[in-house]
Parts: structure tokens; C-alpha cells; sequence
DNA sequence: CTTGACCTTCCCATGATGGGAACCTCTACA
DNA sequence: TGTAGAGGTTCCCATCATGGGAAGGTCAAG
């Protein structure tokens, strides 16, 4: 049994966002002690830290929600967390694609700017919309 | 000069959006008719699609800002353009290879996941921790 | 019994954008 | 001339996940 602050160190959830989970109801709410501070099980870091890593592999809350409702089902089909998953891969391909079109567009017009101390820069005209030419396939 | 709706077709900026950069100053305080309405010109409507451009290209507001008043400025050093560019694409790469991690652990774990109506999942597993030699180099 | 660390709740801020209410203005048409 | 509808204005709220901080209660050690 520890409070919420040893809670988060062994989790690596800080203390406000375990509050707010509990606020939006991605965990149950914590047992009390008689003086209100909130008390934690091992149970609760282990949810914690479920949470933690979904979050590092960049799960939204409402995906991790999810997560964490088939983990505790023990009659889950691992399809359905398969799909979740999944369809995240594809969110971050979609968002790495579009990330990566944004990098590959701006190399280009940084390679074909001087800079130096002089005023003309690709980079500025196309922003300008005046060389529309450069680097946009 | 044409009013905010007419501008934010002709630059592909939302009035709504226009609005607002107009109130954080990233824009000068348009012009008002007798009836207190904005009015825009084609000198305008350029910087918007300026600004749409850059955030097209994943500048956060601050560096779009720095773009356009370097735009604005005729003694600019390009160095200073060329500077701005260059951060954001490293940036732009960090943020890209954090995806490229989460989607290439994501994938490896789905491979792993039979998908099928039994419980046994790897994805959720690794979740809980109880799986970390699976996917985590 | 005090001090300092930690807990509690509550409000505010972020960044960029959209939604919507309440109200005003303009244009077109009968 | 009256009216309808489109579009303008300001202001507030919501998003998503997180942190900061204030005001006040609690606990443990000295």
C-alpha cells in the first residue's frame, strides 16, 4: 500500500495524471486513507504502467481505454485488440507519410538555399507561393 | 478589398482562424468598414497563404512568425531563413523516427498476435510488461 | 512543536482549431 | 419599404494530454 506519490515513481505516471485518470475514469478511484489521501496496490501501479507504455506507443486515451477494458477481460478475443492495434500502425504510417513529405519538401529548398548573408532565399519564395516550381512534385 | 468570408476563400484560411491570428498579432489589425467590418486586400490575402504554406509544412505559429517577418524584411540574411528551415526538419526527423519506433514495435507485436477469439495476445503482453523481450530491441 | 515534504482540490495555460450563441449588417427580392 | 437569408461581429466553450501553482490539510522526523 503506498499514496500517490510513491505510486507515481513506480509507475513513471506523475502524481497529476493519475489524478486525472481517475477524473475521466480510465481507472477506478482510488481507496482513501482517513485523513482523504489516496492509497495504491501493486495492482494499481501494474494498471499504471499498462497505461504508461500504450501511451509510449502512442495510443490516445481513448484507444488505451480500450486497451486496458480487454486486458481485464479474460473472455477478450485477441482479434479485437489486433484490430486496435492495427488501425494504430496505420494512423502513424498516415502521419509519418505525412511528417515525412513535409521533411523531404523543406531538405530540398534548404539544399538550395545559399545561406548566406544575402536577401534571396528559395525558401521564402516558396512560402510566398512565387516558385511554386521548386521542390512540390 | 473584399471582406473576411472573401479572404478566407481566396487564401484557404478560415475566417475563424484569420480572426485569431489577427488577435495573438501574428497579423496586423485589419482595416474596418463604417460598419465594423474587416476588410482585406490582395497584399493580405498573400500573407495568409504565406502562413498557410509554412503551417502546410509543419512550422508551429512561432516560426511561422519568424518566416513572415523575415519575409518582410528586404536586408534578411537567408542565413537566418536557411536557420529556422534547418531546425525544423530535424525536428520534423526526431519527430519521425519516434513514430517509426512506436509503428515498427506496433507491427512486430501485431505479426506476433494470432487475431483470432482467444485471449492469448502478445500486444497485450507486452502491454503489461510481462513480454518484454518481445519487440523491444 | 515546528519544519518540510507531501497530500488535497481547484483554476489556469498550453497550441491550433472548430462550434455555437447572441446580435448586427448587407443584399436581393416581392 | 419590409423582410429573409447570408454573412459579419464578439465572446465563450471544447478539444487532447499535460504541467504549474495557489491555498490549505496531513504526516514524520527532529
Amino acid at each position: 500500500m503506498m499514496n500517490i506519490g510513491e505510486a507515481a515513481k513506480a509507475s513513471g505516471v506523475s502524481a497529476k495524471m493519475i489524478r486525472y485518470y481517475e477524473s475521466i475514469g480510465l481507472i477506478s478511484e482510488a481507496d482513501r486513507t482517513h485523513s482523504n489521501y489516496r492509497v495504491y496496490g501493486t495492482n494499481d501501479v501494474h494498471t499504471l504502467r499498462f497505461i504508461k507504455r500504450a501511451r509510449n506507443l502512442g495510443f490516445s486515451m481513448e484507444e488505451t481505454s480500450a486497451l486496458l477494458a480487454l486486458w481485464h477481460d479474460r473472455t477478450r478475443a485477441s482479434a479485437d485488440v489486433k484490430q486496435i492495434a492495427t488501425e494504430h500502425v496505420q494512423a502513424l504510417e498516415t502521419r509519418i507519410s505525412e511528417l515525412q513529405e513535409m521533411a523531404d519538401t523543406l531538405r530540398h529548398l534548404v539544399h538550395c538555399c545559399s545561406g548566406d548573408n544575402r536577401p534571396d532565399c528559395p525558401i521564402l519564395s516558396n512560402l510566398a507561393g512565387q516558385d511554386r516550381a521548386v521542390g512540390q512534385a
